[in-house]
DNA sequence: CATTTAGTTCAATTTTTATTGAACTAAATG
DNA sequence: CATTTAGTTCAATAAAAATTGAACTAAATG
């Protein structure tokens, strides 16, 4: 680990804070992203960030369950390694577009709420109407992604 | 604001940190989307929410900035109302969309910190073209949106 | 089966963030 | 121009969240 990747480590403490995760979070992807061995052991990550078992314990669990870690295990090693979790883009955006529907979910029912229909109203029923259509346009968009990829990159 | 309402509101204050955002400007949002009338003012705020008048002016400031919320002004009348800002939901859109493209750069920029290229840095890179490749497929997602609204709404 | 290793759990602590409240400013009113 | 009203500011406090560290479990090793 140089410098420069110590530095971009900790930035990306602060995005995933800023994403609504742990800084420590933040810090373990960056590290599993910038590291030279794609796959790191409990201990290399403890001791690469400094951090005690404790919080490296629970920020792996965090991670795993939120799909961007991967536990692996070897066989006549009974240390558990970690890696990044090369899950297809549709998966990743999908998931972060839950948010959206719930925020949907937030508007139709304050609309039901309200004791009179005015223009706010209007606009409740558009968001969350445009919102709810979002998610399932998501599949076209992956889709058309998978179409244009590779002009692309 | 009856029983309903005011559960509606702190539910509101728990998405929205979800979402990033503090409680209270999630209590002021749900507030301003079910009451009755659709302004109201600083004082009305205060007194329905129950909070001080710094957390108020805190979080209204907040909310403007988010674009969520907007401030009115009457001629005789020396007080702000406040009211939901019916924004277009594309700006809405975009603005969220906004940390996606951070995310984005952040992975090309783990990418180029790698000290050799492997299957992550694969991964980095198409994550990362996704991402931002999105950011430019959202206005035609708005536009398809403005065409089929009005079918499904 | 005693020992080492890998990781977990959770109460205590630290750190960060949100909220209050009191003193203040600025504008309007009498 | 003194007073009231509307809102701001910010230091102090409260509340919430992250992190530590020590005691623990479970599995593997000798």
């Amino acid at each position: 680990m140089d410098k420069e990747q110590l530095s971009y480590i900790e930035e990306s403490g602060i995005i995933f804070e800023q994403m609504g995760m742990t800084r420590m979070a933040g810090r373990i992807f960056g590290f599993l992203a910038v590291s030279d061995k794609s796959e790191a052991s409990f201990d290399e990550i403890r001791q690469a960030l400094d951090a005690s078992k404790g919080s490296i314990s629970g920020t792996t669990k965090q991670l795993i369950n939120a799909g961007l870690v991967q536990p692996v295990s070897l066989p006549g090693d009974r240390k558990t390694y970690y890696r990044l979790n090369k899950v297809a883009v549709g998966q990743l955006l999908r998931a972060r577009i839950q948010l959206f529907n719930i925020f949907a979910d937030l508007l139709s029912k304050g609309r039901e709420l309200k004791k009179s229909e005015d223009d706010v109203s209007e606009w409740l029923k558009e968001v969350s109407a445009f919102y709810t259509w979002l998610g399932g346009e998501i599949n076209a968009v992956i889709e058309k992604w998978e179409n244009v990829k590779d002009d692309i990159m």
